[in-house]
DNA sequence: TCCATTTAAATCGTGCACGATTGTTTAGTA
DNA sequence: TACTAAACAATCGTGCACGATTTAAATGGA
C-alpha cells in the first residue's frame, strides 16, 4: 500500500509524476508498433482478400497442413473463439476447407484449397513489399529487435501460462 | 512474377521455401507481444474497471487535460470511430466527462472526473505489478527494445502518413 | 460396462479497430 | 454576403479478441 512514497516531488522530468512510466512506454510502443504494422499490411493484403490475422493463419497452413483449430491456435496464440469465425471466413473465401477428423470427431482439420495454395506466390510479394516500405532500421537493429522480442514473448508466454490455471 | 529468383535453393533452414520470412517474424512478433502484454494487464486493470486501451486513454488524460477527441487520437494513434465509443464507456463509468467546446462547437473536450483523477494512484500500482511480472530482460535489453521500437514507430508513422493521402 | 473427467470446437456477449459515410461547425473566398 | 471547402466528431458495417459457457466426443477408471 505504501508503494507511492514518491509523493509528487518527482518533478525531475517535469511531465511524469513518480509513475514508473518506462515500462508503460514499452507496452504502449508494442501496442502502437503492432497496430501500425497491421496498417502497413492492409493495403497489400486487401487485393488478396485477406486481413492480417487471416494472413497469419494462411502462413501457418502454408508451413504445415493439415492442422487442427487448436494446433493453429497454439501457433498463433489465439483461441477457438477468435479462430472459428476467422476460419469460417477463410472457408467462405475459398482459401481453406474445414472438416471433422474422422479419427477424432472432436477435432476439426484445416486444409488448403488450390486457391489457398495459389496465394503463396502473391504472399511472397507482399513480404517483399513490406520489406521495401520498412523503416530504415539497420540489419543489426532488426536482428536485435527480433532477438529481444523473442525473449520477451517467451517470458510473457510463460507468465501467461501460469496465471489462468491457478488452482 | 519473377520476383522469386531466390529459387528455392534456400533450404538452409529446411522449413521455409524462399520466402523472406524474417520480417514477417518480426511483424508477427510485434503482434504476439502486443497481445500478450494486453493479457498481462487485463487482470490488473479489471479491478479498476478499465481495459488496456481505456487505460491508455486515461494515461494520456492524466498527463494533460482537457484534450479533444482528435488530440487524444493523435497521441494514441486511433481515430474517432474507435475513440468515441471507448470514451462513452469511460464517461458511463464516471471516469471522464465529454462536452462540446463552447469556442469551437466541432470539438469535444475530455475532462477527468474526481473518480478519474483518483485512479492515478492505483494505476501506479498496476505499473509496478507489471514490472514485477515482466520477463527477465536486462535493463540494457529493455532499453534497446524501447529505443528500436521508438525508431520503428517513427518510421511507420511516417510511412502511414504518406499512404492514405495520396493525390 | 458405465460414468465422471477431460478435451476440442463452437457460441455468446462485450469491447477494440478501421474504412467509409454523415452531419455540423468553422474557415476561406469570390 | 453567400457559397464552397475543410475540420471535427459521430455513426455504420465488418472483422478481430477474449472470458465464459455450451455441446459433443474421447478417455480413464471403478
Amino acid at each position: 500500500m505504501n508503494t507511492k512514497q514518491t509523493d509528487d516531488t518527482t518533478q525531475a522530468s517535469a511531465d511524469f509524476a513518480g509513475v514508473p512510466k518506462l515500462d508503460d512506454q514499452i507496452c504502449f510502443a508494442l501496442y502502437s508498433a503492432s497496430g501500425l504494422m497491421t496498417r502497413l499490411y492492409r493495403p497489400l493484403l486487401e487485393p488478396l482478400g485477406l486481413t492480417y490475422p487471416q494472413y497469419l493463419a494462411m502462413m501457418a497452413l502454408w508451413e504445415r497442413a493439415p492442422r487442427t483449430v487448436g494446433g493453429l491456435g497454439e501457433v498463433l496464440g489465439l483461441d477457438s473463439a477468435t479462430l472459428t469465425p476467422l476460419l469460417k471466413r477463410l472457408e467462405a473465401g475459398g482459401f481453406i476447407t474445414r472438416r471433422r477428423d474422422a479419427a477424432d470427431e472432436r477435432r476439426v482439420l484445416l486444409e488448403l484449397t488450390a486457391k489457398g495454395q495459389s496465394l503463396r506466390g502473391p504472399a511472397k510479394d507482399v513480404a517483399v513489399q513490406i520489406l521495401c516500405q520498412f523503416p530504415r532500421l539497420s540489419a543489426v537493429e532488426l536482428d536485435g529487435l527480433h532477438r529481444i522480442l523473442a525473449k520477451l514473448i517467451a517470458g510473457l508466454r510463460e507468465t501467461d501460462a501460469k496465471a489462468p490455471a491457478a488452482d
